[in-house]
RNA sequence: GCGGGAGUGGUGGAACGGUAGACACGCCAGACUUAGGAUCUGGUGCCUCACGGCGUAGGGGUUCGACUCCCCUCUCCCGCACCA
């Protein structure tokens, strides 16, 4: 009966002659043979797999990798590798996001030509992406510094223009004072440049932006494409970026000013409890309001005027602020009860939101209240909440409650009160329903070197002029001469031969518009681009985009949540306005890797806890690596690689290659007469880790691989032993399902047990049905709850036959305890619950 | 302040409302060893000699049954932060 045991000498043989794998070494000899067989090329004519497109965020290009990147590729590498092993033609390309201020940097501090220094980086990356075994098509790569790339950036950008998507204008704008160059809101984070996190101050310049607020709110209701398919929290944060709000627009007459000035408001049901006007200080209608004060008036002003200019985003930002601002000594007319209001200016209410003027109403405003309360101004309660007078407690109530104070508003509660008094107020010409967002449009223009120039000629007789398609794309000027310290202005004005052009409508002279371009906007569209990376006389090949696109998966970090996800789902919006297109979201799911930490911080040089890829490379190997970083636990979760083993990930390669040595039967062994037991758990471990794959729980995943060759071990050693086919198909299982986290291991064990290379395209295994119905499971037995007893019953045992044995369980009938049965819960096959009386 | 998420062994983490702690790390013991930081085997939530009891941040609730659902509290993390 039973398996064949071992004999003592074979056993002590096997013992004592542990192979060791030398995961190292192993690594050199599968480059050159992955190289030549290419398994992840997608772009074979007459491909007939169907296709899936998987999509890493690509690096910039500053040094080499380091383990943010390694988890991040080893993520997005297991689901490529997955897709491919299910039969798909997986299209997964990498290019470099290769402009922007580093590169400068480099220039300035090392003097070296920024192209030299970022394509030496991108080599250096390369090599390793390739030594990291990462599955790119690397038939499919693109740089964005390129100008047979940058030129579509222009392109791009005239197709905006074309549809006053692109324009310029006058504003205060974010500045960073250390990279000298305006900021979008994006990248302004807590005040600081996202960048290099200097605080960030205010300045009037004339820039260009791409009108994104008039898609906010395509870009908030296409968001139901993306429920489920997006990390929840990415869909909230974009929500609460774009900030819709509904309120009324009203219009109040201003004393001495021929027309009215509208302002807007949430709560037009407190209409009535308005004491002051406030416009924002940086505004134009404060510049004017101010002209015809006194002079007295127009001298504060001023010297406020500048102090709100030098105060940093920091300082703007900070709560505890107390109120500012100044009396202008003029007034503006409540339309509802004809009151005169004071106006005043103050750095609270802000110059680019709704129409930069508010109306005052302390008592259901904290803002306004805290206002109130600096200058001495009235607080009039209009909305009943019940709740202590703000005007004493210095706390606006904002809850619901019922009109008072208000004319004809009163006794209605505060919904009735906002829909009746819009309604009045549109009947008399005064107000209307508004809309305001909290999204600016997006600015573009950056006064830096090493970005895509703008394609505009600004001539003194036609003004803007683009730049005709057949003349794209406008090179950068060579680096050579130019100064690229940051001075507030772009590099570009400088470069006389380049920046002098005739004007391209009226051939008189002219200038280049001398800014580059927010190096999001390359972003904003590469993942069309790598449909055709080649095509030289369009951005993206239709057809291509129409086989490959939408992305299936998305693969990148949290921190471009808002940024680069939103810049990227309003290009494809417009692309697909103007045709390009038939899709409006251009990433279908999106999973976002969290970060590798080292003993509970972010890694840094100055914390001196960084940990160096390349050392844990070489000390472990990269699958050893690979695997780490994709078994630490959930892939959105932070890793702390204080926490995780790569020497215990390596052992675990070291115990899965060991069996594939072992192997005794031949390849093409017929499984079915191999041993069942090991059969079942090897087609179980195949589905398993296959539903453990597809719902990212790479994690469980591996722990499914782990238990298959746990199993397997036993089976070789105390089993049926190591010339049992069922050992194979165990084993050549694990093969293929590490070949998604350990593909040096996976290509070892696949050539140990006889096969020729690639593993990575031997396919997934077939499942056996029959194999994964079970003839026995294991029931609970509870009496009140708790696990009294344990059966083994067959799985199509019914309920009563289930309910007999379980009250016939000595264990069950102890912890009874003599009590009767109130009721038998049974959910059969798996669980019986006895109730006591 | 507003919004979102999370609290499970010494650690990372598993668990369709149905066996809490899969799989690892670490630790302990053993085997093989001149040796072992190699390899293999076994053990490992807490209390208890045991029977058994207690355990998923804390407190309530729904349910035959709750880590899972609901309410309250505490703690931590993330995002936004004068957006009228």
């Amino acid at each position: 009966m039973g398996p064949t045991r071992m004999t003592d000498i074979e056993q002590e043989t096997r013992a004592g002659a542990r192979e060791e794998y030398d995961a190292i070494a192993v690594q050199e000899r599968w480059l050159s043979v992955w190289d030549e067989l290419a398994p992840f090329r997608s772009s074979d004519p007459g491909d007939e797999r169907p296709k899936r497109y998987v999509l890493d965020m690509f690096p910039y290009p500053s040094g080499d990798l380091h383990m943010g990147h390694a988890e991040a590729y080893a993520l997005g590498d297991v689901i490529a590798r997955y897709w491919v092993q299910r039969g798909y033609n997986v299209m997964h390309p990498i290019g470099w996001d290769a402009f922007g201020l580093p590169a400068e940097g480099a220039a300035i501090k090392r003097g070296v030509d920024p192209r030299d220094w970022t394509y030496a980086n991108i080599d250096q990356q390369r090599a390793s992406m390739r030594h990291y075994a990462c599955s790119f098509d690397w038939d499919r790569v693109l740089y964005t510094c390129d100008p047979g790339y940058y030129r579509w950036n222009q392109w791009l950008f005239l197709r905006l223009y074309e549809r006053g998507l692109a324009y310029r204008k006058p504003s205060q704008v974010n500045w960073c004072p250390y990279d000298q160059t305006v900021l979008a809101n994006e990248q302004v984070v807590g005040g600081r440049c996202e960048r290099c996190d200097t605080p960030v101050t205010k300045k009037k310049l004339t820039q260009w932006y791409f009108k994104i607020t008039e898609y906010a709110d395509r870009l908030l209701e296409d968001m139901t494409q993306l429920e489920g398919a997006w990390p929840e929290k990415v869909l909230t944060m974009q929500r609460n970026w774009i900030g819709r709000s509904t309120g009324a627009d009203v219009s109040f007459v201003i004393e001495g000013r021929d027309e009215p000035v509208t302002i807007y408001t949430t709560r037009p049901d407190t209409l009535f409890g308005a004491t002051f006007f406030v416009v924002a200080a940086d505004s134009d209608l404060a510049a004017e309001l101010v002209a015809e004060a006194p002079g007295e008036v127009r001298e504060r002003f001023a010297s406020y005027l500048a102090q709100v200019q030098g105060t940093s985003e920091i300082d703007r930002l900070s709560s505890e602020r107390p109120k500012t601002g100044v009396f202008l000594q003029r007034y503006a007319i409540n339309p509802v009860n004809g009151e005169r209001l004071p106006i005043y200016v103050s750095d609270y209410v802000l110059a680019d939101y709704g129409h930069g003027a508010i109306m005052g109403v302390p008592a259901h405003d904290q803002r306004d209240l805290d206002f109130a309360r600096a200058f001495g101004l009235a607080v009039r309660v209009v909305v009943d909440t019940g709740e202590p007078d703000p005007a004493e407690t210095g706390v606006a109530t904002t809850g619901d409650g019922v009109l008072v104070n208000s004319g004809e508003l009163d006794g209605l509660r505060k919904a009735e009160a906002i829909e009746r008094i819009t309604q009045l107020l549109a009947a008399r010409g005064l107000g209307r329903p508004a809309v305001t967002y909290r999204l600016r449009d997006w600015l573009i223009s950056r006064q830096r070197y090493w970005g895509t120039p703008i394609p505009i000629v600004h001539c003194p007789s036609c003004g803007e002029v683009p730049v005709p398609d057949d003349a794209l794309p406008v090179r950068l000027p060579r680096v050579e001469g130019l100064d690229l310290t940051p001075k507030g202005s772009s590099p570009l004005g400088a470069a006389q031969e380049w920046v002098n052009v005739a004007c391209p409508r009226c051939a008189g002279p002219a200038r280049r518009d001398p800014d580059t371009m927010d190096t999001f906007v390359d972003s904003s569209w590469y993942y069309l681009r790598f449909c055709s990376p080649g095509r030289e006389d369009v951005p993206f090949d239709a057809e291509a985009v129409r086989t490959w696109l939408p992305v299936d998966q998305y693969v990148g970090g949290v921190t471009h949540a808002i940024l680069h996800l939103l810049y990227s789902r309003f290009v494809t919006k417009v692309l697909h306005d103007l045709g390009y297109l038939d899709f409006t979201e251009p990433f279908t799911r999106l999973l976002n890797q969290g970060m590798v930490i080292m003993n509970g911080s972010a890694m840094s040089k100055s914390r001196g806890n960084l940990v160096r890829l390349s050392d844990e490379l070489s000390a472990h190997g990269v699958d050893a690596v690979r695997l780490s970083m994709v078994f630490a636990g959930p892939p959105e979760d932070d890793i702390d690689w204080a926490d995780v083993s790569p020497a215990g990930s390596a052992r675990f390669l070291g115990r899965a290659w060991r069996l594939a040595g072992e192997v005794a039967s031949p390849v093409g062994a017929d499984p079915s007469t191999g041993d069942l037991e090991l059969r079942k758990l090897t087609h179980r471990a195949v589905q398993d880790t296959a539903v453990a794959v597809e719902a990212f729980r790479f994690n469980v995943a591996v722990a499914k691989i782990m238990e298959l060759v746990n199993a397997t071990r036993k089976v070789v050693d105390t089993g049926a032993g190591p010339a049992d086919p069922a050992v194979r198909e165990a084993v050549e299982a694990v093969a293929v399902m590490l070949s998604l986290m350990a593909p040096y291991t996976a290509e070892e064990m696949w050539a140990r047990l006889g096969h020729a290379p690639s593993v990575a395209r031997a396919g997934w295994p077939a499942l056996d049905e029959a194999l994964l119905v079970r003839e026995s499971v294991t029931c609970v037995v509870q009496v009140a709850g708790k696990v009294r007893d344990r059966l083994e019953v067959p799985p199509g045992i019914d309920e009563d036959e289930l309910r007999t044995q379980a009250l016939a369980s000595a264990a069950v009938q102890r912890a009874l305890d003599g009590r009767g049965v109130r009721t038998v819960i049974v959910r059969a096959p798996r669980l019986v619950n006895v109730v006591p009386v």
